[in-house]
DNA sequence: TTCAAGTATTTTATCGATTTTTTGTATTTT
DNA sequence: AAAATACAAAAAATCGATAAAATACTTGAA
């Protein structure tokens, strides 16, 4: 009855599999800028692979809404927009509240653990934050968020989720690798901790209040340095940057 | 601001997309059945087109969720069930009532204009209903429900909901593909226009309350229908088909 | 007869090459 | 000079063939 957390594939069985899974992270981590044609025969250097592996990477990306497609005229990174970032975070909130009520509801004592767990992980990688590798973090925090819904027995809220999740970390990976600026650091523990306890006390009231306020207050940075880089770009504009 | 409603690209721009639209329509119809195995040499055989294009179609579809894929061993029709069933159910409703809610919200006369002529083409197309081509009423029926919530402003919203659309459709494709007994007709018609009146008088709670009931009634025809062909399937068993 | 190991066959995943479409550029016409 | 057309270069889409993997089959032994 209850769904086991799914972490995203670990083992790239297939070639194909491995190459999606670099792309996504590539254009998740704004090393692939939004809107970035993508060449088959650059991928095919970038990634030494084949075109077919690399078309059908490319095709479920643009199912997933990473890439788009463009009739004959091949594949992009997707755009972004202000307009995208709010309405994936108010999604986003919609389907976590959804999950978390679910999660609080049905969660079982192998759930409860799951959530302590993955909080104490998530806890220590806060405390040693060692900034040279922030993907640990990442992934810490991700478990913990797919932890607290991952009782909420629907695997198509499960699904969209992932999504939504990956793409507002799109946002915020685009923000982080635009602006050098020492971000002065949230007390994001102090927000976990709050929606951990209202968990563990199953306080539905509280986590949805809590887990809202988190998942706005973090959209809300990317928001601010989405806007600036807008506006830079149009102070500079039309500065068309070619590859050989 | 508004956004317009999209309809399924009409033109299939490529093969793939050809392909991948009839691939994607059988899988919906039921003509290929959950789980039957997706054997690259025969579908390049049924639709007359070499294995990239097929491939990269089955692509998209794991990534919709009408095709499992499993490490090497290809690709297969997506298994069903009625938890799945009832996951979708549920999904969808939530998702619709949020749409609705900001579609009754948001909408201008444009939108207004929208849902008056989709609501005329499908009262026109129950009423001369020609049971020899159901897809008439079919896509007259997605158009009306697509023109409802058109004005929700939220791409994301408008793309999950479209997929549960499709997914549920399926499940109502292989109920009526495999009993072939006379339903009793409900009245459709009657739903449709409460639906209808609440959205033109802007009746928030209304329309919801009705869109849910319509949605459920649907997929407990559904419902029924699944239960029975698996314990159908449960007394003659492991009746394996093989072909050549 | 049943189980197991090794072999053969099917099927998938991948690549290199070909065809088709688009895009950029130059030329001609008004 | 602007617009339109034709040509050339680039890129995408597609195909046929090959390599790798999984499945089915056969044979031999307990």
């Amino acid at each position: 009855m209850i769904q086991a957390a799914q972490p995203v594939d670990l083992a790239p069985k297939t070639l194909t599999d491995s190459v999606y899974q670099q792309i996504r992270e590539d254009i998740i981590g704004g090393r692939l800028a939004p809107e970035t044609k993508l060449r088959i025969e650059q991928l095919k250097n970038d990634y030494a692979v084949g075109a077919t592996p690399i078309r059908e990477a490319l095709s479920r990306l643009s199912s997933d809404g990473f890439v788009v497609t463009e009739g004959q005229r091949g594949f992009r990174a997707a755009p972004i927009s202000v307009k995208d970032l709010d309405d994936i975070t108010n999604l986003r909130v919609m389907l976590e509240r959804e999950a978390l009520t679910l999660s609080l509801q049905l969660g079982d004592d192998d759930w409860e653990s799951r959530v302590v767990a993955a909080f104490y992980q998530l806890t220590k990688a806060e405390k040693n934050k060692t900034p040279d590798n922030p993907e640990a973090w990442e992934a810490r925090n991700r478990e913990f968020h797919e932890a607290l819904i991952s009782a909420c027995s629907s695997n198509w809220l499960f699904r969209f989720y992932q999504i939504l999740y990956d793409q507002h970390k799109r946002y915020r990976g685009i923000s982080l690798s635009a602006s050098k600026k020492v971000k002065k650091p949230r007390n994001l523990h102090a927000e976990h901790q709050r929606i951990y306890d209202a968990a563990i006390s199953r306080d539905v009231e509280a986590i949805c209040r809590e887990a809202e306020a988190h998942i706005r207050k973090t959209a809300e940075v990317s928001r601010k340095e989405l806007i600036e880089q807008i506006e830079q770009k149009n102070k500079k504009p039309a500065k068309k940057t070619r590859r050989k």
